[in-house]
DNA sequence: TTGTGTTTTACGACCTCC
DNA sequence: GGAGGTCGTAAAACACAA
């Protein structure tokens, strides 16, 4: 589906016996894929970003649509997403790290967070969280 | 070059909701 | 129960100073 041909990474691998070995992880489980990881092409990272900067929920219907379209599966798109939402919550905390003073956390921290690590219920439709201070800093190669 | 730090895919564990 | 969420982590890919 994606770009780099299964079986061989970049170097057609002078004989290597298992090419994957140090894939089997304790117990026996293996990476699905015979390729641990491939790298997504720029198309289909703009097209992965421009859904994500509509929307950082993405529907079913949609999901399975980007898939077809971008030559992924649903279960890719669907953890590009859960992974571009970690990346923006690890930049945030940075950002705010960085505005305030270092200072300890004290119990009014604590009950700044209400509900804890709740996710909010799952609410697609939380604008709050696209309000942040920044319009969703997008990498000067997806920029006009 | 190369050593090292960062980013990007992919997964498992655990949790919540329907 | 299954789908999808977060969180933590592994490892490839990448960037970049020394």
């Amino acid at each position: 589906a994606s770009l780099v041909g299964p079986g061989t990474p970049s170097s057609p691998g002078a004989q290597r016996r298992t090419p994957y070995e140090w894939m089997r992880r304790s117990g026996g489980k293996t990476r699905t894929k015979d390729k641990y990881r491939v790298v997504y092409t720029d198309h289909q990272r703009l097209e992965l970003e421009k859904e994500f900067h509509y929307s950082r929920y993405i529907t079913i219907r949609r999901k399975s649509e980007l898939a077809a379209n971008l030559g992924l599966t649903e279960r890719q798109v669907k953890i590009w997403f859960q992974n571009r939402r970690a990346k923006e919550r690890k930049v945030n905390k940075k950002k705010q790290q960085q505005q305030q003073p270092p200072q300890p956390p004290t119990a009014h921290d604590i009950t700044a967070t209400p509900a804890g690590p709740s996710l909010g219920g799952l609410c697609p439709s939380n604008t709050s969280l696209l309000a942040t201070s920044s319009p969703m800093p997008v990498k000067e190669e997806f920029l006009p």
